[in-house]
RNA sequence: CGGGGCGUAGCGCAGUCUGGUAGCGCACUACACUGGGGGUGUAGUGGUCGUAGGUUCAAAUCCUGCCGUCCCGACCA
């Protein structure tokens, strides 16, 4: 490619709106550009890296029988109805109407439109084991859409699914396409890890997340340092503590703490520690629609705090957790929030995190406007109705596998697998004949890239102060062929036309900065911008001595290659 | 959904408090100089000041509504 014939759309300066580095940067080097919120242009330079992570995507899916398909991104409602979803699902799914008035959806993932179809062509067990797979835009109207691509609203995704006659044929499928991910994730060239993941609301059983680890992701990964365990902090187990609780050596006392409401304030008033503390959250309990919540305490150690998935697991509380208003609280405890504790709270079940219940002598809520109680005790002072994991792991809790103890990175999700089982195949009937010629609901399993997150979390994990630095394998171009003087130096123009087109002939993807007069320094500056990983630069001085200057951009120093070895040395670095 | 910020040329911003000719830097166009890391000069192009209404002789500026956009929060217990 010719610069001249192409968009190179810098920017000198940073878009006053971005705030994360991939996403500054991707502005900058002129791979995207906005719309409206959570709405991106892809740019030809963009567009060109974008296309990359596709086919590596598409290459492992094809190599694990996964047959592409493409379906539509506007979805009847009926089909939402049969699955429940249409309700479930909430405002991030846009809703919209045809002309006739009947009700459609933009596709946030396509669990239904692929179980129809399955169920209408796939009749018989022989068929099975099948993957289909789609890279296609999905939609989800986020409440808040920001970090320009990573969280954006309208974004390409590849998701796959499987069907199956049993849960072993479904685990299989599972395993390959964990090595498939893998594999993907490798290929692209980024730091990630596999993590236990929560199935949230596309439902179903075991789970796994693959994250790009950097500082800028949205979620919380421990892993272990003495084993490969790693996990979503909302699913890693925080362990009981061990040994026996501590014997009750103090009396329970009620000490006045006027204005005292956080476990800070607190701490510091009484000059205790958090962890000899304990905090008390209401919630809304489960109940039949139409009858008032019950509502159910949760006691965290001070300074827990308090994982809602797990909590939400418990059939005591309601999902999704909700916390008792101001109102409810004064009403059945007659004080406000802050003063709360797990002592004497009448009809309201206890549920209390298996640190907290470790716990001896400890402060809590008096249950009574500006009081706490010191030396309080379980069994003696108050009751437990049920201990539980209910709290998020910290950094150096011992790892659930009993291996080591756990590190909290930041991770950005790029992968997700899911064992549904037949959340979707049952509701929708979808069947087939099995071997004894009964009808058996299949079995699902599914699978997502998120494509266009991925090409952020690269950029987010591979750049310096100058801009990005690709991944050899997603860099939008291989090579720059950088001209000094090129209007005034006839040798110079030959020497780079006939690289140019050498290379090219061969299937080496070069950008070729063929634009008369460009500045050497504005010509650099892009290329290192845009993040290509090898470059030459090509003038009369370094001819006559018969050498040309080269740099891979993750190099500080240049390297002179003679010029007559100059092509097969490329040719080594740049053809696979 | 709650709170806060911002909206003036493609980008980054000043001007708004205290109403009176629409500004600066980058980018862009032309020419000249320069020519091994975002260079210099001269001359230019480009703006319904987010939008609707109000106050006023006069509104980018004051008042009101709306829209857009970004950030933070949604755990005092």
């Amino acid at each position: 490619m010719r610069a001249s014939k192409y968009l190179i759309a810098t920017l000198k300066e940073t878009p006053a709106d971005a705030e994360v580095i991939s996403h500054q940067l991707m502005l900058r080097a002129g791979l995207i550009r906005k719309l409206a919120s959570g709405l991106y242009t892809w740019l030809p330079m963009g567009l060109r890296v974008l296309r990359k992570v596709e086919k590596i995507v598409r290459e492992e899916m094809d190599a694990n029988d996964g047959q592409e398909v493409l379906m539509p991104v506007v979805q009847p409602s009926e089909l939402w109805e049969e699955s429940g979803r249409w309700q479930q699902y909430g405002p991030e799914l846009l809703r919209i109407e045809d002309r006739h008035q009947r009700a459609f959806c933009l596709g946030p993932t396509h669990e239904e439109v692929i179980t129809d179809l399955i169920r209408n062509e796939i009749k018989s067990y022989k068929q099975l084991p099948a993957t289909f797979y789609q890279i296609q835009t999905k939609f989800r109207d986020e409440i808040r859409p920001r970090f320009g691509i990573m969280r954006a609203r309208e974004f390409t995704m590849k998701d796959a699914y499987s069907f199956h006659l049993n849960q072993e044929s479904l685990q299989q499928t599972y395993e390959t396409m964990f090595d498939a991910y893998s594999r993907i994730f490798s290929r692209i060239g980024l730091d990630f890890r596999p993590v236990i993941a929560d199935t949230g609301s596309i439902g179903g059983s075991a789970s796994h997340e693959f994250h790009v680890l950097a500082n800028a992701g949205e979620d919380d990964i421990a892993f272990s340092d003495g084993s490969d365990f790693a996990a979503n902090v909302e699913m890693a187990e925080a362990l009981a503590p061990t040994g026996e609780r501590p014997t009750a050596s103090e009396e329970q006392q009620q000490i006045a703490t006027p204005n005292q409401h956080s476990i800070e304030e607190l701490c510091a008033f009484l000059s205790v520690d958090a962890t000899q503390t304990v905090k008390t959250l209401i919630v809304l309990g489960c109940h039949d629609e139409g009858t008032p919540a019950p509502l159910v305490a949760l006691v965290l150690r001070g300074d827990h705090q308090l994982n809602e998935i797990k909590a939400e697991k418990l059939s005591e509380v309601a999902e999704p957790l909700q916390l008792a208003s101001d109102e409810q609280i004064k009403n059945a405890i007659n004080c406000k929030p802050g003063s709360i504790g797990p002592c004497a709270l009448n009809n309201i079940p206890v549920i209390v995190d298996r640190s907290a219940a470790h716990l001896a002598n400890f402060v809590c809520g008096a249950n009574k406007d500006g009081y706490h109680l010191s030396g309080v005790n379980w069994q003696r002072d108050c009751q437990i109705d049920q201990i539980a994991d209910i709290r998020n792991v910290l950094a150096g809790d011992p790892s659930p596998d009993g291996k080591g103890t756990l590190v909290i990175k930041r991770g950005i999700e790029v992968g997700h697998i899911f064992q549904l089982g037949t959340k979707y195949s049952e509701a929708l009937k979808a069947t087939v004949l099995d071997e004894d010629q009964k009808n058996t609901v299949m079995t699902m399993g599914c699978y997502g890239i998120g494509v266009s997150r991925v090409v952020a979390a690269a950029i987010e994990q591979n750049h310096d102060d100058k801009g990005i630095i690709w991944p050899e394998a997603i860099a939008p171009f291989q090579l720059a062929i950088v001209p000094i003087n090129m209007h005034k130096s006839e040798a110079v123009r030959e020497q780079c036309e006939t690289l140019y087109k050498s290379l090219s002939d061969k299937g080496i993807e070069v950008l070729f900065m063929d634009e008369e007069k460009a500045r050497l320094g504005v010509m650099l500056a892009n290329v290192e911008l845009t993040g290509i990983p090898h470059r030459v630069v090509i003038g009369d001085r370094g001819l006559k001595e018969g050498k040309i200057e080269y740099k891979e951009r993750k190099q500080q120093e240049n390297e002179e290659i003679p010029l007559n070895k100059l092509e097969t040395f490329l040719e080594n670095k740049l053809l696979c």
